[in-house]
DNA sequence: CAAAATACGTAACATACGGTACAGCGCTCC
DNA sequence: GGAGCGCTGTACCGTATGTTACGTATTTTG
């Protein structure tokens, strides 16, 4: 059954042409929105010429252009009546692989966050916003992306944020510049990894502070560390899932950011004009 | 503050003539839809004559019809994508930095799934997994961890996956390795990077099939890939969150682990013995 | 590798849309 | 009761829009 044109598009877009699964692609983006403009301007948001739009919407069933527009009137003005309709995420039941997976990442974040309490999570902020130290971070194999992930950002709104990469004797050596102001934020769920755990508990011993990234089940680094933040993991995959831990490093990249504003927006500024 | 046509419409149908007031009123009655069609439509409904739908719409302030559509329009589209922001007037009391954010990502992710058929996912699947070719994957500035994090699981369970990192000179030099054959991972969300639209146009016209993960502004590259993933990137902070394009990426990583489970559980073993 | 089929864009076309001038009508206020 | 003002609709105009035909480029197939 089909009842919006979304889903018809969906169902069709992998018999379209190249230039017609663009339109069709600009439509679903900023659905349906660019349906409702001109033929010109659609045409223009999907870099292709107007014939084109007008063969994509026929090949939908439309006869011509005002009718689909129509269609889409209808449709807007369906859902707009029925607040209750845009119960987002049609609970298909059929719902091939994405479905599942995306309940299961979602409840992992709203369980992860719920043990998670805003006083922790003000404090990992303040800790990381507190410039008198230096901030190091790094990940194990899976995770290790994460780390780059919040260096990148941190990077831009304060000075001395390092990702440690590379072979484990590159970072090892770096211990000697560690000390008690600065702080070692540490990805690692499993299976977990003893370099990183012998890492971790030397940068201990030196008075580092560390923020440590981990599964439900915590890392043996959990120890040492000073904030442990606990991700759920768990989704019907091969894998283990990331994307909590994923979503808790943006919003302390949101609250560390929200607390240099002064500071940040300078540098920030000051970042682009050296471009 | 007025920031509705509708509030615009009730501050001002006092002042206006009988006439304007039926547009008006007719408007109101099933807001904004009719504002949407043509006056000719508008008049026939509110039982006018059409250039009293212009008079009322430039008493309005709009200087046209057109650019009267366009405010309802982006009005629209405003409402539509904030879903949360409509029943989140009185935003939970306590509300510290975590809950808003989270619920923007959570509502980022349900919006980026719907629009993201299981049929387009499957296709992007089974390209990852069609192992004639090779795979690349390269991200900007702050999205190339992802990159890295799809490369780290797909090199885990099959060859011929390679992620582009630094300089820019080191990975334009490997499309001559590039085919019609190969896949490239695009991702590129704003500010987008002109260097990697560069890598994409060449990569395309070798004839490299490009998936792309981009937001729903739809990167420039849009127009060589092959696949679009469409991301909402919306979050109350400075920055841009990528989480929904992490879950994206997750599913697919589990789909093609799926889709190569016999290849890919010999490969894991050997893998295990190889340490 | 050749040939056919398909897809795409350019350019010309017709229509219908938004816009405007003008005349008729009703209403209000001397 | 008459004169003035203002609102409304009819009729017409220019134009921007959707549409179509055709030539070229690209891909697919034998």
């Amino acid at each position: 059954m089909i009842s919006s044109i979304a889903e018809l598009i969906a169902d069709r877009i992998g018999t379209m042409p190249a230039g017609e699964r663009r339109a069709a692609q600009t439509l679903v983006a900023s659905y349906p929105m660019i349906g409702l403009k001109t033929v010109a301007e659609f045409s223009a948001a999907a870099g292709v010429s107007s014939p084109t739009i007008l063969r994509f919407v026929s090949r939908l069933g439309f006869q011509n252009y005002p009718e689909f527009q129509s269609s889409l009137q209808d449709e807007l003005a369906a859902q707009l009546q029925s607040p209750a309709t845009r119960t987002l995420i049609a609970p298909s039941p059929g719902g091939g692989t994405a479905p599942p997976m995306l309940e299961a990442t979602l409840d992992n974040m709203r369980e992860t966050f719920k043990h998670l309490s805003d006083r922790q999570l003000a404090d990992i902020a303040g800790r990381l916003a507190d410039r008198r130290g230096k901030t190091f971070l790094i990940g194990g194999r899976f995770t290790d992306p994460l780390a780059r992930y919040m260096a990148a950002h941190l990077a831009v709104i304060q000075s001395d944020v390092f990702h440690l990469a590379g072979q484990e004797s590159m970072w090892r050596d770096r211990l000697i510049d560690m000390g008690k102001r600065d702080v070692l934020v540490i990805f690692d769920i499993r299976r977990y990894q003893e370099s990183l755990a012998r890492f971790a508990e030397k940068a201990h011993q030196r008075g580092v502070q560390i923020v440590l990234f981990t599964d439900q089940w915590l890392s043996p680094i959990a120890r040492f560390a000073r904030h442990v933040i606990a991700g759920r993991t768990a989704v019907p995959s091969a894998w283990d899932s990331s994307a909590a831990l994923f979503v808790v490093a943006e919003t302390l990249i949101g609250a560390v950011t929200r607390q240099l504003e002064a500071e940040g927006a300078r540098r920030i500024r000051e970042m682009e004009d050296l471009r």
